[in-house]
DNA sequence: GATGAATGAGGATTCATTCAT
DNA sequence: TATGAATGAATCCTCATTCAT
């Protein structure tokens, strides 16, 4: 009669496994968050858990890895093919990208990332040449791109990156501490955005 | 020639156990430093250390609130005696200060806050009120004074402090999670002191 | 020829570690009974015996209520059902029945209840419900009954049911304390029920 | 200004330590009652008390010395000497003295025998020796005297003085365990002797 | 393949006892 | 003497990992 929980199917337990643990570490943090949890969430027992991963670390790293791989790939691939003007993607998809930034999958990564990262060299490598080289990466080409085509001129931003995702990370960080103390981190983003053409363009 | 088992210190014991906490906590997180290597960095038995702090959180949040209140304070009073303009207060003292938080016992301090504020909300609400609240509340009076002075006009920088503060956050960040990768984080900072100054005269 | 690592049997477990845990108790008391030392008699590890008993106080309490609820059911049926004349049974079952008290689980249940229910007032409470109020009342009934009857008459006695009890309970506490000091404890306890019988009667 | 706190002399030092010892042994038992309790209760440093006892069950063995030996002698020399006839001895100053154990220090002592006793052969001896033995002897020499002066008739019970004692020992367990449960412990005590009596002179 | 009962090393905390002052 | 700071063995409890079923 009632009828049976809908079957799985192997290919997906590994991500279901991996989103389970996600949820529980966002919740809890790598240290306050218990295998057995994880499995409760994920539908599945605890011994099957460690059939696809062999340690709780191990399914740590893939959880970082499996939110980092996701969540890349679209805007660079946006960096590029658009056909925008350097200033219409930095105010368009770069910001847009930026401002969903502190509420999402990514926020929780780098919380993980900044308590267990010191342990975990090769996951910090990873994530390195995965998001950050990539982002700074495609920030700079962006803004090279904007000077060969006359648009910005030359100034010491074009090589800091970086702070174009400076108010990012404090929008993120002070989300993940500051839980109940408002921060209009939108307009934040979008001031240095402006700070940082007005510069490129003067 | 027979040294006595141990010394009775009372006076310097508690710092002396924080100062040994705040090192191990810097070196493995909360969660991964035993009380027994606190006592043993301290030089005292585990039982000492639980006569001067109750649990391993009450010594937590003793070891934060023993660095806060340190370093916050002397920064503070600058901002109300200082007889430099505002642009030189942000270029000299303000800037120095933040150069020097990315490898200072700040950087840890806001490390343990990302991995166990969120299951400490009075510790986070005494981190806001001692440090956030009264350094953004220093920034926003200097530039209002800048502005009374004339020195500065109206822009949507008087009203997002955090501005000031970003490109030091990153780089604390970036400190914490890829300590062999370079960056200059002072340029960082210089270059966004420069860039809002640019803004507020112009 | 190799012999698995353990066995699992999740029915019987409960039982097997309160039944160690009485053992344990009995011989050495709640405080200086190591909950290893319960898992040792059981059979199994430490951390199967808090699968089934979240603290030591948890397990004390199921090993008490345990005892309590085995033994005292058989009695108070007894009382409900026999046709006995109502001196029969005070001479018959229920002076066996007090007489095997002494030797019995029930005199340990008494001698924990002692030392360590000031600190659990729910379990005296529990303890009183099932076998003191009910043991109290079925004595009580009987004695009524008696009177009904006309084997009885009306006495001081009638209301005081501890009386019957009174030399079983002298006796369980001096088998605990002076284990190796005689006591005809058979005798007290019918000279007493004589002593009683010979009021109720004349 | 403030008045120097009355200085106590050595030689009372011992017994303030007991009296405090007995205090919170009766309120926590001996496993729950810390010595640093005890010294406070006292008003002496930990040291101190160890000066006086080498540990902690050295002093709880001088507390059930202490209560013991202060609370027999009254009793027993009164037997010697009364020159009551037996019935009016029993009915008097015997029934008086045992009306008021339940809640006297004698409770807490056998609370405590009845803990500890099994791990404290010597104390068990030497409460048997100076407390049952000589209180048990006491009654049976009485009843002897009552049937030489012909008051008595001889029965079962002038082998078994227990039995004048059970309902007192029942009402000292009642107090202990059952705290709000009411029971009239005097009545009890009364129609005890009322029917021992009454068998005696039958 | 699945399950979850079972294991046991690891770590926080307590408290009787010692001993420098 | 007198103090109470200091010690460390003892013990409860947790939880990642294993493995019988």
């Amino acid at each position: 009669m009632n009828k049976p929980r809908y079957q799985r199917r192997k290919e997906d337990r590994p991500q279901e496994i991996t989103a389970a643990a996600f949820e529980a570490f966002a919740e809890n943090g790598y240290a306050k968050t218990r295998v057995e949890e994880v499995a409760r969430r994920a539908g599945v027992s605890k011994g099957l858990l460690y059939l696809y991963f062999k340690t709780k670390e191990e399914l740590f790293k893939a959880v970082i890895k499996s939110v980092v791989i996701r969540r890349v790939d679209a805007l660079i691939d946006n960096v590029a093919t658009t056909e925008l003007s350097s200033e219409e993607f930095i105010r368009g998809p770069l910001l847009s990208f930026m401002k969903q930034v502190p509420g999402s999958p990514v926020a929780v990564v780098i919380r993980l990332l900044i308590s267990e990262g010191p342990r975990h060299p090769d996951l910090v490598e990873f994530y390195y040449e995965n998001v950050v080289a990539r982002g700074l990466g495609a920030i700079t080409r962006f803004v090279e791109r904007g000077i060969e085509r006359g648009e910005f001129r030359h100034s010491a931003i074009s090589e800091l990156p970086h702070l174009f995702l400076a108010p990012m990370m404090l929008s993120v960080i002070w989300r993940i501490i500051f839980t109940n103390r408002k921060l209009d981190t939108d307009k934040l983003m979008e001031t240095q955005i402006d700070m940082l053409l007005t510069q490129l363009k003067t």
